[in-house]
DNA sequence: TTGGAATCTGGCCGCATGACCAGAATATGG
DNA sequence: CCATATTCTGGTCATGCGGCCAGATTCCAA
């Protein structure tokens, strides 16, 4: 029998606790991106794992709450690795750059995760409009990038730019090469677009007398 | 009993057979977009189109074929639709500009199209390193979007860009915004997006003594 | 050391699914 | 109108899944 330590929260989950449910959420993340979501049953994460299934079924209250676990985990981890990388630029150029750079740097070294996340994908709700990745990913991004832009106008720094689509344009041509980068990573060249991106973004926000805007360098 | 029609491909299918098979394929895209992959079953697709369960299996040789059509469908109508308005014109500046439109103008009419293919992107074959969307959805778009680059450099339309890293890029930035847009439609101005991004691409790809690149109008 | 709590095992159960089928219904050509 | 090929129905069946549990095992405080 499992101890009742969910609901009332008490006490701090044990040390196998936490340790394990981090070893099923990493496990769980490996599998769902090396065989497909479709192919990623509970007894195969264990097999994996190397572990009973009933482990899971003991720390997880169900599959669901282990895909909430899973999302979790691969919507805050980057988004915490790109905030403090924006958070250490000053110039509203410098902070769109790390926005972009930090995207593709934590993509690079995850692409198991990018991989996972195209699969669960599949798993919204339909009864509920808004899902979770529109309130914990694009949402959040969006608000990110529009604070920017829209505090660098103030400041002078970048031209008047629709913010929020500005930001769902940029957001959206990082997800976009990253996608494909997921698919077939020899396929695209993540650095050289990489380097398009802040380009075209620094030349598209650049205010309009600045003549870095035409002329390079 | 079925007649083996499909082995040889001798007789062209029967009116019947064509008409079921386009509209189990309809229902099938529709029901995927409403409920979900997960939660569509074959059941769920014959008790929306009001038929037996059995037609299905009839006129398909087994869900798998039933998916391979519908990703077909998913792929194929887009693109040509796509290439129709590219192909009516002329100068780089346009064709690019057409494009990005076309690809928006198909999207806002076929929202099901989107997100039943978000759905079925969890169904990626994992044994073999190509997947359908890679060799039939990126591929292809960063070839044709790279012939454009290419020829309207050697025209000198457009600046010496890395054409298939820009390809990528262009490609990614309309494929990210219908993705945010198709998780909800209401927090994505799709025709500022759309603006905003063939606005980006005309200036980024702006032969580099042009002065349009810099001054508007 | 010892007893109870926490953790783990391996298997069982009900359920939903896709595949399949025998026979009914319908279309088609002569 | 008839005979045959085609199409459809509704049900059965095997499979694999997630959830669950009884008992074995390990941990840890007293």
């Amino acid at each position: 029998m499992r101890p009742d330590s969910k609901p009332g929260g008490k006490g701090r989950p044990s040390f196998i606790e936490e340790a394990r449910r981090r070893q099923i959420v990493d496990t769980a993340i490996k599998t769902i991106a090396a065989l497909g979501y479709s192919a990623t049953s509970l007894a195969e994460i264990a097999r994996e794992a190397g572990i009973s299934k009933g482990v899971i079924s003991y720390h997880f209250e169900g599959k669901d709450e282990l895909i909430e676990e899973i999302l979790s985990r691969l919507l805050r981890e980057p988004a915490a690795f790109i905030k403090k990388r924006v958070e250490a630029k000053t110039s509203t150029q410098d902070k769109l750059a790390a926005y972009v750079d930090a995207n593709f740097e934590f993509a690079k070294g995850h692409r198991d995760y990018l991989l996972a996340l195209v699969d669960l994908w599949g798993r919204r709700n339909p009864t509920q409009a808004h899902n979770r990745f529109e309130s914990e990913a694009y949402e959040p991004s969006r608000r990110y990038l529009s604070r920017i832009l829209e505090n660098g106008c103030r400041a002078g720094e970048v031209a008047a730019v629709p913010a929020k689509a500005m930001a769902s344009v940029i957001q959206a041509s990082i997800d976009g090469v990253l996608l494909q980068w997921a698919f077939d990573p020899n396929a695209v060249d993540l650095d050289a677009c990489c380097s398009e991106i802040r380009q075209m973004i620094a030349g598209h926000v650049a205010p309009k007398n600045d003549s870095r805007a035409a002329f390079g360098t």
